[in-house]
DNA sequence: TAAGGATCCATTGACGCCCATAAAATTCCA
DNA sequence: TGGAATTTTATGGGCGTCAATGGATCCTTA
């Protein structure tokens, strides 16, 4: 497996930690999330959601991939920067494969006694589950509008529909 | 074979498990579904029919490769995933080609005694038995009606219409 | 020394893996 | 071609391992 998939629910204890998905670790540790022997993961407010964003050396990637492709010194770049380094954190995860969410980034994602992993394929979110559960159901209706890119190519299935 | 055809119907036992039916296993096999050692089969909900989606790496590939059309942090992409990766299931299938089907999918196909697997080429479905039939029937009405439409096979019976 | 982290240990429940059995399908042979 | 032998499938159950979770101990530092 080498992205993260599907959803998973866990408890956040009395000292704040949680358990990271054991697949999604598995992903993690290919993706060389740790360097040398600290193991973290990097984690921050996502920028258009109430839920944070998280990942490994891929997302650390991209990240640089995308300010890089803006002019040196420009508006944009700085608030982009800002905007997307300043607020990472490098959370390290202990040895039984639990992080500790820092108050800033509980707050920003509204999460308290449990919280929702959700793979995004690169990278991963952590969402307060009700909430994730709206935006799943948004997220859906949206596929929707865009089921003919699914079935492009071929004749309408009649499986899709009314199969069988 | 290379594609998944036919329907079958099988228990679920106690412990939740349930056979992935010979013949889609053998699909499966050939269309690489196994990474490594890690044999598992990709599955989600449907989006407009009680049933789950399920399907190998060639299923996989379709929806990384609808996402990778879309550009990295665009707002689509970002609510493409949640519906795409964030409701997949990778379910994992022992070595005597059973599978277990999570709560969430189980509630969203409504299935618990025994489920039907309806095979649609690329990939197939599982239906709750009972309500596959019904989906069965309306589908097979639907097939007459065009017939009689198209007057494909047989020349029109010349009198006698009990449609209406 | 108190507070907060970090590491380690313990419990429990789920899941993966193995084997047993029965039914069905397939092969083999007369 | 008929029927027996063998192989494949579906299904049930036992058991060990691992993940998730809770708690204790040790370590650092203010």
């Amino acid at each position: 497996m080498d992205r993260f998939v599907s959803t998973f629910t866990n408890k956040i204890d009395a000292k704040g930690r949680v358990s990271v998905p054991a697949s999604f670790r598995a992903v993690l540790e290919r993706d060389g999330f740790a360097s040398g022997d600290v193991r973290g993961i990097y984690c921050y407010p996502s920028l258009d959601a109430p839920a944070l964003d998280a990942g490994g050396e891929r997302l650390a990637k991209k990240i640089d991939g995308l300010l890089s492709g803006l002019p040196d010194y420009s508006d944009e770049r700085d608030e982009l920067s800002v905007a997307l380094y300043g607020d990472v954190q490098v959370l390290s995860i202990d040895g039984d494969g639990r992080i500790v969410l820092p108050e800033g980034l509980r707050t920003h994602a509204g999460v308290s006694g449990s919280v929702t992993f959700v793979g995004l394929g690169d990278k991963f979110q952590i969402w307060e589950p009700a909430r994730f559960e709206e935006r799943r159901k948004l997220a859906r209706d949206k596929v929707h509008q865009h089921r003919r890119l699914f079935g492009a190519g071929r004749p309408p299935p009649s499986g899709e529909s009314e199969s069988g």
